[in-house]
DNA sequence: ATCTCTGTTTGATCTAGATCAAACCATACC
DNA sequence: GGTATGGTTTGATCTAGATCAAACAGAGAT
């Protein structure tokens, strides 16, 4: 499943700017035209399957890279083989850790995506000439340490059923499509991804994503595709 | 306990930076002498005990600070209660969130402590002149994030005596002095807080340092003291 | 259509840690 | 000295969630 770093440079298809979705993403966005052209020629857009690992943990990777499209995993393990998922990332996110050379976590795709690719040592100095870039990347860091603080009140004070349903709201509110009241999207995750995700077992999510459904909180169709009739339903479940 | 928020700009005394031991840290190390002496014009030291909130949960704050001496915790509070401690800040870290106008969890002094508070908007504009600073407290910002990944880690996969061992090894590893390989501190959370920091119980937090005091890992004294005899037996405990 | 194979649900049982309850022990105050 | 007081430990019991085990369901492959 792994894809070799080097290889992530070696296959791809060329970017084009001007037409894209992430064109005033966190990155793209504080770039001027000469920068981007620049990142342009230097960059490569891939498709990556689920489960392929973008990046690896305890490695050092030479490259950051922009989610175009799908899910990505954030992960550690230990030596034991327990796994926590630490993060979810959705496209148009930036993935990668300036400042520090080794990773302690691995990013997976958690479903088939496409990311787009750029050389490390480039962005790099385009952080350090460009304020506005740092800025940016700056706050994206902050969103992210308020997500990882608000899921360690999940995963240390809530409830089976809190956290399962932490989740689907995590989620839902992430998916794109969405009508006035119900939504529905697929899950990016399996059972026992939500498992590490929560710190519990398959079985525990399992019987909760039931309860969930008998009770009318939640359809699942073909394990995967969940509907939401009502969010504010949802959102009493978690007593946030 | 709690001390309003103009009050902490009434009372405490001039800052002399000159002497400060914070004066390379994050946010001061990045000023420029003509920076360092406004700040100063504009700062106070103060004094606040143990238990003082120093920022509230869902409260704007008007200034950042310095943490001078003492452990601050970060606190997250759910309506019903229950409270998830998701960090600690020792001296001489910073406090305060950049861009952001609402807090989404309380700082609150866990022991007694010293903190220098700096009028925010000063702050803020500094941060925008000076791409040092703001390079610091990106750095900041992502060891911070490090760190809160970590311990969701310890939250969703470890047991409760691995969760008590991790508390131990990271106050050791940031509490000042230690010798070769022993290793003596003053904990500076008391077994409630370890409670809410380790998302359990005090019962089982008390079992599990007895159990640890009993295997020979620790010696107790005056419930506050810790002394580990050997750091790598500890570290053992959590099975990284 | 049948046979894997992998992910999921459901059931039966067990246990780590929670809960309930009491004893303990410093410190401070009368 | 006694005696409240707040944090801590220890003991007895309970239970949410883990573990063990089996059935089930969909997607490919033959």
């Amino acid at each position: 499943m792994d894809v070799a770093r080097s290889e992530l440079f070696e296959t791809g298809t060329p970017v084009a700017c001007a037409s894209c979705q992430a064109r005033h993403g966190v990155v793209c966005g504080a770039l001027s035209n000469g920068q981007l052209r620049e990142l342009n020629r230097h960059s490569l857009r891939r498709k990556v399957e689920a489960g392929c690992e973008i990046i690896a943990q305890g490695s050092e990777s030479s490259f950051y890279s922009n989610i175009m499209r799908g899910v990505v995993k954030l992960c550690k393990m230990m030596q034991d083989g327990r796994q926590q998922i630490v993060g979810l990332q959705f496209a148009p996110d930036f993935v990668g850790r300036p400042f520090v050379r080794e990773s302690t976590l691995s990013a997976e795709a958690a479903t088939d995506a496409e990311i787009c690719v750029f050389p490390r040592n480039l962005i790099d100095r385009m952080i350090s000439e460009t304020p506005e870039l740092q800025r940016r990347l700056h706050d994206q860091a902050l969103k992210e340490l308020d997500a990882a603080r608000e899921w360690m009140l999940t995963l240390g004070r809530r409830t089976a059923g809190e956290k399962v349903a932490s989740l689907l709201y995590l989620i839902a509110t992430h998916a794109e499509p969405q009508t006035a009241t119900s939504t529905a999207f697929d899950l990016p995750l399996s059972r026992a991804e939500i498992a590490d995700f929560l710190g519990m077992t398959i079985e525990t999510v399992s019987r909760q994503m039931t309860r969930l459904r008998k009770s009318g909180v939640i359809r699942i169709e073909n394990f995967r595709h969940i509907i939401v009739p009502d969010m504010d339903e949802l959102e009493r479940m978690i007593s946030a």
